[in-house]
DNA sequence: ATGAAAGCGCTAACAT
DNA sequence: ATGTTAGCGCTTTCAT
């Protein structure tokens, strides 16, 4: 069994307090030699403080949730969610933070689910990529449970952040149409995802305001996995009549259709042009090396992390952060071969 | 201010037990009528549970603690550490729990900062990769607290998890010496790190096995990262007595050390081949396909997760397990051209 | 059947 | 200066 206060306490016949103080070195003064004393009980009984308990007390648990979306088991993996991650850690470490994962996310989906999140464990949660009509959000926003939403929707009462998603396809089709090609395509992100809905929303909007026509079979939902987008690549390549530039929903899907394409025998950049989304590790690995709409996944968690901390602390003002994405041009993109 | 039981059972004008009992489903039986006014009442409430309070009180948290490696900032982004946090979410999630990342792991090489760790808040703790030496795990044990440890010391008292270095290492080395090469160099992991360590001796172990001679130059400690695996890279193929392969301490090195290769006019596997160690997910994306010892990160994660579940739970079987690697031969290695 | 109360480990307000 | 005590929200033993 631990050790808690009460056992230093004992031994030294002070009061708990008196413990209490001395281990925290304050609000309340405590003789020197008295607290030296403590601090010697406490090493010599491997005392370690109850966070739990603390936390219950102070009501607040240090502790800052992150909120997996709902797509799949291997949800970790992907390279967007490690990327955030990676940008929630790190501002928690600074805040002094730790962070829990809610692994149970197959429940979220109901606000049956979403009231687990508001449980104490945390001080605030973070959804990430919450699918559409996800209650989560919603919920919290109603029950005033601290919590920011990366890549959601922007709804009021939440603070939300993302990357502007217009932009980014819109210089993504803009270097695509400068480079002379007017068939362009669109594997389509997920219909349930704010990404997804906005991207392609996108696509039309850059086509559209350079008049360029789109081809009924050139926009095809892809997902945001390279495993949901293989069909969609397949389908989008076979036939001879195909476009010659595709821009994708994110970079995992840009890279399968790569490798649809050299399958069917064809060559990017020579044969198909290909732009992706995200510029995540992979893109710069990849061969050939993708060109794709950069944004700042770890900045924007990061960001949205710090936000939540503040909100945790009170000072709560509402925020719609939209980030401003980047074209990287590296070799899978070229100008259409004359046929 | 959130509700709690309290607040129901004086709505209803019952004692917290029943109200207790009713929203649990027991141990104790209440009335089908009681039970359903309890209910509406948390509804209408908006009442959720505090896991803190119960888990204070039932002296379990249902959390499982990640301990990252002490290697750099950015720990959270490197395919590894994704695996292995992957492989922790999976085995949770089946179990019921959710996952802690403790991520202030600057602290964490001290026993002080160790001392952080079994602070009530997880159940348990899994140590992922920790540094040679690391206090942690031996602190830990010490205060018997629940904790396994993956690609670390095989202390007694501790639960072990890992992959097989030396067999892995060994098929890398004869693979190459099958194609014909007879000079090859290591660019070695982190003297720091179990991995590191393993995988270099396994080199030695495997040359000499073979009866191949080790030129003094042609092993290097790269580190586990590009970042730090750049200067190795470079070291190693400067001027024009170089070895024609090179086994690398991990996928990360092995990436960096091709695009040094390429970027000196080398052409991989041509005029260099190239084996990794992990078959992470770039692999198979990168240009050419990575030949590579494949470990199955995700999967040790996953049993490690769930044999700290296990000992949570009190059945303590102290286990090393050692994982068997395999070979994915791809295209980072040919038989070496006549000179 | 159900209420009262102890207690998980801690902090802090309230004594003295 | 320091001790006593009331909680934080919950589970569960002990009474009734």
């Amino acid at each position: 069994m631990a050790s808690t206060i009460k056992d230093i306490a004992q031994r030294l016949n002070v009061s708990v307090s008196t413990v209490s103080y001395a281990l925290n070195g304050g609000p309340r003064q405590v003789p020197e030699r008295t607290r030296r004393r403590v601090l010697e009980v406490a090493a010599e009984l491997r005392y370690r403080p109850n966070r739990l308990a603390r936390a219950l007390q102070g009501r607040r648990s240090h502790v800052l949730g992150i909120v997996p979306t709902l797509v799949a088991p291997n949800v970790a993996i992907g390279p967007y969610f490690v990327a955030g991650v990676n940008g929630i850690i790190e501002a928690s470490e600074a805040a002094g933070h730790d962070v829990l994962i809610y692994t149970q996310h197959s429940s979220f989906d109901t606000e049956e689910g979403a009231r687990g999140l508001a449980d104490g464990r945390s001080d605030g949660v973070i959804f990430l990529a919450p699918t559409i009509g996800s209650p989560g959000p919603a919920y919290l926003r109603d029950i005033e449970f601290p919590h920011v939403v990366i890549d959601g929707d922007e709804r009021e009462g939440s603070l939300t952040f993302k990357v502007d998603n217009l932009a980014g396809i819109d210089i993504a089709v803009g270097h695509l149409a400068d480079l002379g090609h007017r068939r362009i395509a669109h594997l389509a992100g997920p219909e349930t995802m704010r990404d997804g809905i906005e991207r392609r929303e996108g696509f039309f909007r850059a086509m559209a305001a350079r008049d360029l026509p789109i081809d009924a079979r050139d926009v095809i939902e892809a997902g945001f996995e390279a495993r949901t987008g293989r069909g969609a690549a397949i389908a989008l390549l076979e036939g001879d009549d195909r476009p010659t530039a595709v821009v994708c929903a994110n970079d995992e899907v840009a890279h399968t259709l790569v490798a649809v394409a050299n399958a069917r025998g064809l060559r990017v950049p020579e044969d198909l042009s290909i732009v992706g989304f995200d510029d995540s590790v992979f893109a710069q690995l990849a061969l050939p090396g993708l060109t794709t709409v950069a944004q700042p996944t770890a900045r924007i968690a990061f960001e949205a992390a710090e936000s939540l901390v503040r909100l945790v602390e009170g000072s709560a003002e509402e925020e719609h952060r939209l980030f401003t994405p980047e074209l990287v041009v590296r070799h899978s993109t070229l100008r259409p071969t004359k046929a």
